[in-house]
DNA sequence: ACCTTGACATTGG
DNA sequence: GCCAATGCCAAGG
């Protein structure tokens, strides 16, 4: 297990504000692992629940969420972001008006990189 | 070392 | 916009 990964990962994903939401892509690319989109859902899926990572903020590219329509995770998910103002349209978010403009200055700080 | 598995992304129809 | 095919790549068996 490569633990460092996912603590990149996790830190990115901290940074995520609410009301806003990021794509798996993104996160992937913020957290310096360009092409491994798909690295961050299983690091999300291992985050330390006392961590409290915003995961539910996490889309896929086109905003859909990724969980199954009806299933227990993507109507939790779906709950939470509506609690923070996030409206979903057909199990979608539309990115144009939601997706996070990270300012890279600031997150490369808190990142350290 | 080989094979399978994803909370993915992109492209083409 | 939907779907299928491809590409991708770390983790775990």
């Amino acid at each position: 297990m490569s633990q460092k990964n996912y603590e990149r990962i996790w830190q990115t994903v901290l940074a995520i504000p609410a009301g806003r939401v990021a794509t798996y892509g993104q996160i992937a690319d913020l957290a310096g692992l360009p092409g491994r989109a798909r690295l961050v859902g299983k690091a999300l899926g291992y985050a330390p629940t006392n961590m409290a990572v915003p995961w539910f903020r996490v889309l896929r590219s086109d905003g859909k969420i990724a969980f199954p329509p009806g299933s227990e995770h993507a109507v939790k998910q779906i709950g939470r972001l509506q609690e923070e103002n996030v409206a979903i349209l057909k199990h979608r978010v539309h990115l144009k008006t939601f997706q996070w403009q990270p300012d890279l200055s600031e997150l490369m700080f808190k990142l350290r990189y």
